[in-house]
DNA sequence: CGTGTACAGTAACAATGGTTACATTAATTT
DNA sequence: AAATTAATGTAACCATTGTTACTGTACACG
């Protein structure tokens, strides 16, 4: 068990601490698109990423969904850090991206690593430096760029994290992410289709040059 | 000099705190309008406000703005914090809403007193817990609201900051904010004014029931 | 092998927001 | 007061996105 945790984040934490984590940690894992955290949720253990890939969503009174951004390997999740921090529930819903591995570490120890480890400090302010960031990249990329513009973005982020040409999705779960609906979707991806970018198969797509 | 910084941080901060910020801070005053922050600065101190508002703006290549939230009295920028801590250009600027009064901390003192004292590090903690939802609240306007209501809502913040009924602006000014164009705004202001929810004057609106 | 279901293609139309162009009015300058 | 400038009002039109509705097609399953 040990392996794994160093194997994500020996070069970040000093052995002292991946010891402690050890053993008040427990692993945790999820199957794709299994639901890992739902808005509202009480958060009482903070979860760091091993393996796989988790998506963070937003959701508006209507159940509308928009994807804020991915977590990969190395990556906490500083909402729910906040959310920790601040004993707050969950703002956002987090789903498995595909088979995931997680340690989560109990809400108590993170004031006590935070005065005890230099290293866990670091890893806190870099996890909101990233996830700040990360967040102003969403609102660029829905401020600024068009539904065209979006999808291109989308589609090679997620070839990205699946680390394969071939993503396996329909129109109807992009539409989700992308917060518009299926036909506009299909009518996009049609387009990039003839213009060579992408070929399109029934339930997935192949990234040819984006 | 100490008499302002406590007015606005003695109930978060210990007093060894606050007499530290008095030696070590620089106070810098803004007058309306004043640019703070520009995007790509070096940040080389941290700004926290005692008195006056300011607001934060994204900007993408082509120069057109977003606003992204205001700060007011006992807020920090989170952001500015971020770069500070790893030492990164901007990513927003900064613009005082109106005559605004800042304490500039050298970023020196960050590491120090995080480690140090307890109560900074529950501010830090907790101006990144604001900023991201802040950050989430601007996301949510953006994706799920339409136009008009945007406005509403910008009219709302932006009369409750001021502390003031009547919000001194152009058209063209709530466009650049709202990243739109100013026919836009005309056309939804004149709406709401025939909704008898504000009233217009040139450089002025007057609001009555939002 | 036929049937049902989920997925995808597409047309037609509506709604929202962006653009251009020009008129009108208020404030400021000379 | 006349002239200039900045701000606002408004119409007409365009582009993008959203909606409805219907068709075709691949796949699973009895």
């Amino acid at each position: 068990m040990t392996k794994e945790i160093e194997d994500a984040y020996s070069f970040i934490f000093e052995d002292d601490l991946i010891q402690e984590m050890d053993e008040v940690g427990t692993i945790k894992s999820f199957k794709e698109n299994e639901k890992i955290i739902e808005i509202g949720d009480n958060v009482t253990s903070m979860p760091l990423l091993i393996s796989g890939a988790i998506k963070i969503l937003r959701e508006d009174k209507e159940g509308d969904e928009l994807l804020l951004y991915f977590l990969e390997r190395g990556d906490t999740c500083a909402m729910t850090l906040s959310c920790c921090l601040g004993h707050t529930k969950s703002e956002i819903r987090a789903v498995a991206e595909m088979d995931t591995t997680l340690i989560m570490i109990p809400i108590e120890k993170m004031e006590e690593w935070t005065s005890k480890y230099k290293s866990w400090r670091n890893f806190v302010f870099e996890s909101y430096h990233s996830r700040l960031t990360e967040m102003l990249d969403t609102i660029d990329t829905i401020a600024f760029l068009n539904m065209d513009e979006r999808l291109l973005k989308y589609l090679r982020d997620k070839a990205k994290i699946n680390q394969n040409e071939t993503i396996q999705i329909t129109h109807q779960q992009i539409a989700y992410d992308l917060h518009t609906s299926r036909v506009v979707i299909s009518r996009l991806l049609k387009k990039l289709e003839i213009k060579k970018k992408i070929s399109l198969q029934r339930n997935s797509i192949q990234v040819i040059d984006l």
